[in-house]
DNA sequence: ATATTGCCTATTCATTCGATAGGAATAGCG
DNA sequence: CGCTATTCCTATCGAATGAATAGGCAATAT
């Protein structure tokens, strides 16, 4: 499962592309209408920012954009940057490999070869899915 | 990420698995040869015991076995009963769905969308590997 | 009877998750 | 300049979860 930081970071971001101008949104409206706490959200939207997925402005008519066309931006990216890698072993992760501490041999390991097709799969869909992919519809999840 | 319990389970449930007989085999044996905290090890085979994966035998010449053919357990069923759900997202949930707290719109929502994309072919992936499906080579993840 | 094995309960410690609070820094605008 | 709207930073909190360890009870094969 997803932490809720993630599921919120997706939801805003949608919303964001949605809003999709130059002029940057304001937590606030997004908070209210997305219904997401204001202040986690902060914590959030300051890691999208690091993470170079928004840029944020201050002071009056300040707020968050995106950082790079919203075609640029995938779910993977989103959920890696908020959540960690998308394997479910350290040891297929591309984007932060780590042998298993108690490996005996990763080239023959049946977990980690059933593990790597999942990972692919998964990366495959979340990789190709991005902020743009998106109809009139609304995010909720 | 998998806990560090699933991957325990997986090893340990291959291990007998490939020890393959009518003899159950004694927790000690499982944690020497897999190398993991026994003590830790015993909860989840208990776990795997409540969960119907496994069969136990008390005393001496006891130990444990597979409660059904190594082609009828799953990846996805030990997953699942260790980890919770596949889905990443509650609303995508086969064996435990749940609508999202603050959802909108399930049926529109870009999210759900891809998530569950992404559990269908997760579930697919875990389901479809068995205990059966291992060759010579050993588990190590 | 006894050694061997699983079963049960409790406890510990560290980390993460979800969230909130308060104020500092910054920028626009009159 | 001074007001106001906004992001940014740090700290804190409580609850849950994760990983493990300890000690003793219960059953059973021989």
């Amino acid at each position: 499962m997803l932490t809720q930081r993630s599921r919120y970071a997706l939801r805003a971001l949608i919303f964001i592309a949605r809003s999709g101008g130059i002029a940057p949104v304001p937590i606030s409206i997004i908070a209210a209408d997305q219904k997401l706490p204001r202040k986690f959200l902060e914590i959030i939207l300051l890691d999208l920012k690091h993470g170079g997925l928004v840029e944020s402005f201050r002071g009056k008519s300040g707020g968050y954009r995106l950082a790079k066309p919203a075609g640029q931006i995938s779910f993977g990216d989103i959920i890696r940057l908020i959540e960690g890698p998308l394997a479910l072993v350290p040891c297929v992760s591309v984007t932060a490999y780590q042998r298993c501490a108690d490996c005996f041999e990763e080239s023959t390991c049946v977990i980690r070869k059933t593990m790597l097709i999942v990972r692919d799969n998964t990366a495959a869909i979340l990789d190709h899915t991005s902020l743009a992919d998106l109809s009139i519809e609304r995010a909720a999840a």
